[in-house]
DNA sequence: CGGCGTTTTTAGAATCGTTCTAATTCGTTA
DNA sequence: TAACGAATTAGAACGATTCTAAAAACGCCG
């Protein structure tokens, strides 16, 4: 587990501890599940890390860890309606993310400065009336690698939406 | 019906034909139910709407005509993985909305020009390598309304999200 | 009008991600 | 070790959406 991991997952395990919960070590490893992959997990991906270290682990306890998150603040949820919500634990402030419509990837997208992460809310409030505490923004299209192995013959299955 | 609906509906029956299916009756009231709104009604509240006309309609008509709708490019879908998926008949290219976190309300947000319809996905597309076919943007927070009833004794039930 | 192939619609079953529930296990503290 | 609260489990429940097979409606041609 490298040093940014690290420092990442010690800031989650504060701030559940600051709610009152204990961090387990079920939970623990779904931190650094999520602190450790930019490729934003479902519920069943970080499920499947985590049984690998404690194979009983019910899918259940993952979906009560990210709700702890949620309440801590300390997780961006990206809902989707026709496949699993997926997880971003390195970046929980709301951020742009490029969706694959093809594989399914999502990448975080390098914005310059933060995409209205502070200011932008409050100036929005002020001129829609809305009290908003929150935002999302993603873009759709075709990876570069779905691109390249498009035409070719060994496409790729999965993938609706 | 008034003019602006009619003629919507009228745009949108033609992009249905030029897709070479017919324009049944009851195709023709839910593309007037979604014309006709601002409110961004779920798949139910448009069957709610058509039954009053065609009371047998099932639901799956009514997901079916939005299947259509979808592949004609002539209706927005803004997906929820807790709740029913929303739907913008009026405006089909992607604009950003406001969602109440408390009633659910959906607005949609007057954005200064176009958030990025035309030339800002192509400018991303070459900026990221992805090449970018649609975009969402949502902001979340408290309408006006359920900022006023808050604190109040008639606090409105639902939501969640 | 009558028949015929196609399209649309229907009711209900199936699916799938997520949430709930009740029972069990775990950890601590006494 | 006993007892308590917190965490976890397996499986049921839920809800939105999709699928399926059968029935109905439609369009067209004679």
């Amino acid at each position: 587990m490298d040093r940014q991991v690290g420092r990442r997952v010690d800031e989650m395990r504060d701030a559940l501890s600051a709610l009152g919960v204990n961090v387990t070590r079920r939970r623990a490893k779904t931190l650094e599940a999520l602190a450790s992959t930019d490729r934003h997990p479902s519920a069943n991906e970080i499920h499947a890390e985590v049984r690998r270290w404690y194979p009983s682990t019910s899918l259940a306890t993952i979906y009560n860890t990210i709700e702890l998150l949620k309440e801590a603040g300390q997780i961006l949820e990206l809902e989707f309606s026709g496949a699993a919500n997926r997880y971003d634990g390195r970046r929980p402030d709301p951020h742009p993310h490029l969706v694959c419509l093809v594989c399914e990837d999502i990448d975080d997208m390098d914005d310059a400065g933060d995409n209205d992460g502070g200011g932008g809310l409050e100036r929005l409030s002020r001129a829609t009336g809305y009290k908003l505490v929150s935002q999302r923004t993603d873009y759709y299209g075709v990876c570069p690698a779905c691109q390249d192995a498009d035409g070719g013959a060994g496409e790729s299955e999965s993938a609706r939406r």
